[in-house]
DNA sequence: GATTCTATTATTTTT
DNA sequence: TAATAGAATC
């Protein structure tokens, strides 16, 4: 089969071919990760390494794993059906349901997804009458998490104070509501997993057995108990276990916020004394101007494990950079630039727009849709998230699992049938005597309010009883219509859309069966009673669907930096290039802020094939108020001589680099660029004769420079970096401030 | 039970 | 600014 190899370079091909042994691949950007990942699979099961069975690829997305099964059976005609590939959380559910007794799990058990997630834990609050502006549900939710991601169950939580011991019994109770509703959250999939695994051992030894190869995507993003699920299942590393085959690149990590963890990578190495760590340098994507700017970028961040991207491409174009004076302005020139762009035959799909963070997308949004260039934009609601749609799966949810109290409350007066906040409440105190589910309770309530409750339990029961039968878009369709969801919709002014959904939702049921029923493979568990719909509702939780952008249309792709990864563009406009935006202003409070920061920054650079344009903006509006900003030391990182300015360079400079206190905006100061509207009398007036990036002199802290500034008048305020007592913010009126020189 | 008003607060997001 | 959550009111 020498086609599988053919185009390889030396450190693919290397890649692919090792002998099995632990291996860590460091791919850089567009270095043809996913085809190293995939044609490895094919190469060791045709060259007899291991049997299809014998195989376990994770990813984080369900899109990789669909990305990596397509192109696997379009390289050799074998049934995929018998290898383990997929996300971190869809294959812990699926060994959860093979094994749900020996994990302490009901067969149906229902999945969580955050937002069920929040609500349970708003509930448990309110059950247990804690005051939620000492605990925050959300906080909660993230210390929960946080905890279950390193593995660590209540008793093992080390609490030093009062407040972390109070969350850790909330975190007690919290188990305890979900035991009982016979939920599990996202985390949990994996906790109960991994310890399933780790407690059980012939269950741990019959897939450390089964699994001789297991392969990680995107191995940087993974979080510590993930580390530990998969160093399990390779035995940890000791003779006659898996090998760890990890491919990632540490310089795009640019998930720590979520429990990313790094040093799984340097860990790894040490842990499974890996010998073979293999650099895929070669990009195939952009041209050398882009890449040398990209690494000399992340040149700047001293935690690397070292790479440099090279490519035979040639240089190509410089990098463009723009200054504009304020955010509409930038988005004015983008516009314009893009249009001339497509006038010279660009692919308007081929253009990107990204920025930091997604209040930026606003302006950029009016001025495209002002000119009527199409666009479309990334994030926002996905389908499974819709209010609709989570309510239908809420009764499909009831019928499949009773005891779900998180579906209980969202539909139980939802159509409205007359169950007020006082029969729920009552309902509840009940629920907690008896120590029932809701549903559960409702027999033992007597009086008035048990009537309209009776009636609604009597409707999941009968949905239950008429859909026992039915294949699965059947069932829905029926619980759509019965539950009185399509007739609510029906009579609300703008349920057209919500009707649509609810349609789809319908189809999505037919396609799920479909699939299903064609994929089930022998020997997996046969179809017991309600485990499609169990599955289904399954799948809506860990897949989310879409994020609303139909591909295929010729429009301009709006987005953030953070969703622009793993993607590529002819073109990219990274916009926003301001200190306090990018790097964010939060960041550089938190330990390795600025660092995660700049490696968003290369993540954006190296999205683009041929052109990059960079543009930074000296007034923005933000928070409904203007705010003045250095422009981005990320720019300063760029050598020059890869970088055309498309306005006059500005001397001024970012702060990090050697500050240049002076007036920049007096003397000859920078002649306007052309066709620009004058710039707005943000300095000289609003700042009382001080300037951004100016060095100032303050009687008690000393000398500084200002660094930003916000609001005019007798509310402007400065942020001054003091060269002894940090930053601050100074209130123009109040504080006495010089320039200093 | 639905609507309107007010206060609050502003990264990044997949499963 | 503007979105959202919660309270107050009809």
């Amino acid at each position: 089969m020498p086609q599988l190899l053919d185009n390889l370079n030396p450190e693919q091909l290397a890649a692919v071919t090792l002998a099995p042994q632990h291996a860590l691949i460091l791919a850089g950007a567009g270095s043809g990760k996913t085809r190293v990942l995939t044609t490895r699979i094919a190469w060791l099961i045709q060259n007899g390494y291991c049997s299809p069975q014998g195989i376990l690829a994770v990813t984080f997305t369900n899109k990789a794993a669909k990305e990596m099964l397509t192109r696997l059976s379009a390289m050799f005609p074998i049934n995929t059906r018998g290898m383990w590939i997929g996300t971190f959380h869809g294959l812990c559910n699926r060994f959860l349901r093979a094994h749900h007794r020996d994990a302490g799990l009901p067969q149906l058990f229902q999945i969580l997804d955050s937002g069920d997630q929040l609500a349970s834990i708003k509930r448990l609050l309110k059950a247990l009458n804690i005051d939620d502006e000492k605990f925050p549900p959300r906080e909660l939710q993230h210390f929960i998490n946080a905890q279950k991601e390193a593995g660590l169950r209540p008793a093992a939580v080390e609490a030093w104070d009062d407040y972390t011991r109070r969350r850790v019994e909330l975190y007690t109770e919290y188990e305890a509501q979900c035991q009982r509703e016979a939920v599990v959250d996202f985390p949990e999939l994996l906790l109960r997993s991994y310890e399933l695994l780790e407690r059980n051992e012939p269950i741990r030894r019959h897939y450390q057995a089964r699994f001789r190869h297991i392969l990680v995507d995107e191995f940087q993003d993974t979080n510590r108990l993930q580390y530990k699920w998969l160093s399990l299942l390779a035995d940890g590393g000791r003779e006659g276990g898996a090998s760890l085959f990890c491919v990632g690149d540490d310089d795009q990590s640019i998930y720590r916020f979520r429990g990313a963890e790094i040093g799984n990578m340097r860990d790894f190495e040490r842990d499974f004394r890996v010998e073979s760590v293999i650099r895929l340098e070669q990009n195939y994507r952009s041209h050398g101007n882009i890449l040398d700017a990209a690494n000399a970028l992340i040149g700047h961040n001293t935690k690397r494990l070292g790479k440099n991207l090279w490519t035979d491409r040639g240089a190509g174009e410089p990098i463009r950079v723009y200054e504009a004076f304020t955010d509409s302005d930038e988005a004015r020139w983008i516009v314009e630039e893009i249009q001339s762009l497509v006038r010279d035959g660009a692919c308007r799909s081929d253009i990107a727009l990204l920025y930091r963070s997604n209040a930026q997308s606003r302006v950029l949004e009016h001025q495209l849709f002002s000119s009527g260039v199409a666009y479309r934009v990334y994030g926002g609601l996905r389908f499974f998230e819709r209010q609709e749609v989570k309510h239908a799966l809420a009764y499909l949810r009831l019928i499949a699992n009773p005891d779900d109290d998180t579906a209980f409350t969202r539909v139980v007066n939802f159509p409205t049938r007359g169950i007020g906040a006082r029969s729920l409440e009552a309902l509840q105190d009940a629920a907690r005597t008896w120590n029932t589910p809701l549903y559960q309770t409702v027999p033992h309530l007597a009086g008035k309010p048990g009537a309209a409750l009776g009636q609604f339990v009597a409707l999941i029961e009968r949905l239950r009883v008429e859909t026992r039968d039915l294949p699965l878009h059947e069932t829905v369709d029926h619980v759509i219509e019965m539950s009185g969801l399509r007739g609510h919709y029906q009579l609300e002014k703008e349920g057209q859309e919500r009707l649509e959904n609810l349609d789809e939702l319908i189809n999505a049921a037919a396609n799920f069966s479909a699939e299903v029923g064609a994929g089930q493979a022998p020997g997996e568990a046969p179809s017991e009673p309600g485990s499609v719909l169990a599955e289904f509702l399954a799948h809506a939780s860990l897949e989310a669907g879409d994020h609303q952008a139909d591909a295929g249309s010729d429009a301009v792709q709006l987005m953030t930096v953070h969703a622009a990864k793993g993607l590529e563009f002819d073109v990219v406009f990274l916009s926003g290039l301001e200190e306090e935006l990018f790097p964010h202003g939060n960041s550089t409070a938190e330990a390795d802020g600025l660092e995660e920061e700049r490696r968003l920054m290369y993540v954006a650079v190296t999205r683009a094939r041929q052109r990059l344009y960079l543009s930074f903006t000296q007034g923005r509006m933000l928070h409904g108020q203007v705010r003045y900003n250095l422009r981005s030391r990320f720019l300063e990182e760029i050598p020059e001589p890869l970088t055309k300015w498309l306005t006059p360079p500005n001397p001024r400079r970012s702060y990090v680099s050697e500050p240049s206190p002076r007036y920049y905006n007096s003397g000859a100061g920078k002649p306007a660029a052309p066709s620009m509207p004058p710039p707005p009398p943000l300095r000289s007036r609003d700042l009382g004769g001080l300037a951004i990036g100016q060095a100032v002199n303050h009687p008690r802290f000393g000398d500084g420079v200002i660094i930003a500034a916000e609001g005019s008048g007798s509310d402007a305020r400065v942020q001054v970096k003091f060269a002894e007592a940090g930053s601050k913010w100074l209130m123009l009126a109040v504080a006495k401030l010089t320039p200093a020189s």
